[in-house]
DNA sequence: GGCAGACATTGACATCTATCAATGGATAGT
DNA sequence: ACTATCCATTGATAGATGTCAATGTCTGCC
């Protein structure tokens, strides 16, 4: 390592900055970051939120027979996304009869709360 | 199509729940849902996030040559997400002599706040 | 001018991901 | 039993993504 001994030369500023200032920690531990990482990437696919989105509307479960419809992609598609949400904590699932039923979380409905909220 | 009729034959259910009830439309529009995506997106990954995070808590423009080793990745792999950030409006930059300084925009401090609301 | 450092860009590569066709397992109706 | 339907799983594939080495561009110092 050639700059070792972390005297930056200054070069010309707009102003007469803190260069060196000491950097301030994050606020977030790693293992949070990672957490909320993985939240995001599952909300991160314009399907995958919306479905989100559509199950949190209901006041019941939602058959996927009546979610399939709902979107374009073809059907082991849409199993595929709501497996990864259900992976992610923020639905649930349960089999009824032939059809399988699912619902928001109460934790998908805060994702939902708060990924609404962004600018 | 041969389910055209909507009428589905009624299996064995826990109770008699209300099977075709109204699917609920979703609350966002589909051009929110989009843009949300992106956001969430860049957001998904955990480099990224850490370094909004950190680019949040400074009270000033922090240094490429302070945020690189912060990150065990090469230089170009931190430029690159710092790109990433910057494109999706989340973060700044200016250049001053020599140095690339960078900081949180409102929105992407907006956003973390909303992101470290997650449950 | 020449050189050295800071950072961005490009190119290459391995991995991940979204997608669909095909198949499988389970259930209910006949 | 046989069949039809619902949904999950598997396999395959094209495209996106994270990563780094190499290179380019710009700036300031000598």
């Amino acid at each position: 390592m050639a700059t070792e001994t972390r005297i930056r030369p200054l070069p010309v500023r707009h102003r007469n900055e803190p260069c060196c200032a000491p950097v301030q920690a994050p606020g977030l531990t790693a293992a949070r970051t990672a957490a909320l990482a993985d939240v995001l990437k599952a909300l991160g696919d314009p399907t995958r939120l919306r479905m989100l989105d559509l199950l949190a509307q209901q006041p019941e479960p939602l058959c996927v027979c009546d979610i399939t419809p709902q979107f374009a992609q073809a059907q082991p598609t849409i199993s595929h996304h709501l497996r990864i949400l259900r992976e992610a904590g923020l639905i649930e699932t349960e089999k009824r009869g032939i059809w399988a039923y699912y619902w928001a979380t109460p934790a998908g409905k805060e994702a939902l709360s708060a990924v609404a909220a962004l600018p």
